[in-house]
DNA sequence: ACGCGCTCTAAGCGCTTGCTCAGCCTCGGG
DNA sequence: CCCGAGGCTGAGCAAGCGCTTAGAGCGCGT
């Protein structure tokens, strides 16, 4: 099963060792209870260290999250980017950024999750900042779109409308998919890419 | 405009005027802050109270999150069932069933939020028996997709993930929803009784 | 062999949290 | 006019919070 608990392969550049482990540690226990209902010392025990050892490698709680959040983000913007510049016509680019989109928040629905929904917890500054790299996120699904339109390949009446809605389905897989539920990341992104192709108004596969 | 930031009219009936107050303070405080962030005092204050008399009224702070939670999840619940046991075909219900829904959730977004993002938050009993309301809510909408296909009118091969798809793009709107965008909710709740009906393989309109 | 720097811990500080309680109001019935 | 009941407050408790600090352990260059 490719669903896994724990996140891991997000974060394999981290160093040293132990930062990555407090981080990792912090993506489930944010997940699973919410940042705020989470204290320092749930994610050092996590973590196997004491609450201190946390204050060695982020300066607060906070920076934690920041930085969950900013990999996280870079991340769904890069796969949404690779799909916008990839190959291919506008239908099937669309398709393609869709079901990578929602394969990675099934796949990773944990950071996802945080990702997603705790970024009302962000300090002022860093709250900014990624709101800023969420509006690129947005014009990258957007761009898609107008391509579609203006190839008259889509029908679609209202493209920042339409682009919001697309993109607040795929984040929203974060929240209800469950590694142990009936359906596959994969399944759900080919799924979920059949019905925005609809959505657009083209409505046979790629 | 209305897009109300206070919440009103659900909460009309309760009594007496002091517990109504901490009821619609509490949405407000929740919403903003998330329940875990949210203080006695905080919401206590809101209703131009002290935090002792919170106590006379709820038994704790997370009685105050089920009571929102059981009249808000009723109330989704209640435009479901409307929708579909009401007149039309399988697609004018279908389109009505997401235009009131998405309509309540961007008008009254605050109680939306609350209800659609904090149920982790709840007690165990509790959070057992608002998810059996969402197992019913989930039905409603399957169940007049179910009634398309049967007519003919659908073109739906996964009934199941269709359903929870739409529902998830509805509830969605909570969460981005703002009074000050650029949308209005019976907007919102056009442009997406449309793009379910496009989703359900059925391409134009009612 | 030795000191330096880095990692980590035990203990705990100051503060806030959810919640309690003794007692003060106000108001209706006798 | 008094009394008791219920709504409400000021003060505060025990527990838990984010975070700090003093110092121990360890690896490494010299």
């Amino acid at each position: 099963m490719g669903a896994d608990q724990r996140p891991t392969e997000e974060w394999a550049d981290v160093t040293p060792d132990a930062a990555r482990r407090l981080l990792t540690a912090a993506v489930q226990a944010f997940a699973e209870r919410g940042y705020h209902a989470t204290t320092t010392r749930d994610i050092a025990g996590r973590a196997g260290m004491s609450p201190a050892a946390l204050y060695i490698h982020f300066r607060t709680k906070e920076e934690l999250l920041y930085r969950i959040s900013g990999v996280g983000h870079r991340l769904a913007l890069g796969i949404l980017r690779d799909a916008r510049d990839g190959a291919g016509t506008p239908a099937e680019r669309l398709a393609d950024a869709v079901r990578r989109f929602v394969r990675w928040h099934a796949e990773h629905h944990t950071t996802a999750r945080v990702v997603q929904y705790e970024l009302g917890a962000l300090g002022e500054e860093h709250h900014a900042e990624i709101v800023a790299l969420r509006r690129e996120t947005d014009a990258a699904v957007r761009e898609i779109i107008e391509d579609g339109v203006a190839a008259g390949e889509f029908a679609v009446d209202d493209v920042r409308g339409t682009a919001l809605a697309v993109l607040s389905l795929c984040v929203d897989v974060a929240r209800w998919f469950t590694a142990d539920g009936r359906r596959t990341p994969d399944e759900v992104g080919d799924l979920y890419a059949g019905l925005v192709l609809r959505m657009v108004g083209r409505p046979h596969g790629i």
